[in-house]
DNA sequence: CTTGACCTTCCCATGATTGGAAGGATTACA
DNA sequence: TGTAATCCTTCCAATCATGGGAAGGTCAAG
């Protein structure tokens, strides 16, 4: 199977496919003598395996601990769980950051007229010297989800 | 003011500044003799808008077209309005992604034992072939919530 | 006059991904 | 068999906002 192939049957594209080898995530593969890259079915398991694990928003580095560990018949299920839940503790803190920003905008957005007059209390907001009024977290969390 | 001051009163670092100022976010400024950069008061004020804008997620692009808007005293509040709303609208697809990815590794880290033993329902969601569960919007919603 | 703290420009790195150019290989079809 | 289309290869560049650092000039305090 050329890397085209083996890009639609995996879902990573044959860019990425390359990236990933270049940078040692996965092994350099056999080669035709034309210098085709060859994979075969358990290579696209593996791709598989990489692409679930980015659409978790897993980084490249987490991705090459989590695919040893899963080669790894001896592994302790607490080094993947360690990964896993390290991972979700910092999307949790990026989901806080940015409904405190969809939050902070929604309140100054919806005291702002919107007309063709000039006067804007977002634009007041960014040029005031006052710290940027956060609404608390509890307040943001469900007004970020009250429009969602 | 050289821009290590300029920097320190914005909070915009001063790397970040020649930045701004290589792109054209900010204008060229007057110099010294030597070449120092030389910042007023109003330059400092338009580095702190700027670092607001920022801290609540616009990009580089938007934040010169608030910036603009912010100059013209004959803007139409609907055109920041526009901008403020489009941004909540990714800020918010954003949140969702990553609620979706949190609910769905928290689910599964929940059935993971997290011992020395090497089954793992994690690492054998990603090994699957089927497709990714996803709890639904609500159900990631709140689940997300549940623990943060 | 020296020392330390500033400033300048320039280049590089990040992370994951995409785009493209130049050139060789393979395949499909007439 | 010729040729055109579609693959493949490597290499370089760009994204976005930011930081690090080197080499060298400037300024202020002692």
């Amino acid at each position: 199977m050329n890397i085209g192939h083996a890009a639609a049957a995996s879902g990573v594209s044959a860019k990425m496919i390359r990236y990933y080898e270049s940078i040692g995530l996965i092994p350099r593969t056999v080669r035709t003598e034309a210098g085709y890259r060859v994979y075969s079915d358990q290579d696209v398991h593996t791709l598989r395996f990489i692409r679930r694990a980015r659409d978790l928003g897993f980084s490249v580095e987490q991705i090459a601990d989590l695919v040893s560990l899963w080669r790894d018949r001896e592994r302790a299920s607490k080094d993947v769980k360690a990964i896993a839940l390290d991972h979700v503790s910092v999307l949790e803190r990026k989901i806080r950051e940015l409904q405190e920003m969809a939050s902070t905008l929604k309140h100054l957005a919806e005291n702002c007229s919107g007309d063709s007059r000039p006067h804007c209390p977002i634009l007041e907001e960014l040029a005031s010297e006052e710290p940027l009024p956060v609404h608390g977290k509890a307040d943001a969390r469900f007004s970020a989800l009250r429009g969602a």
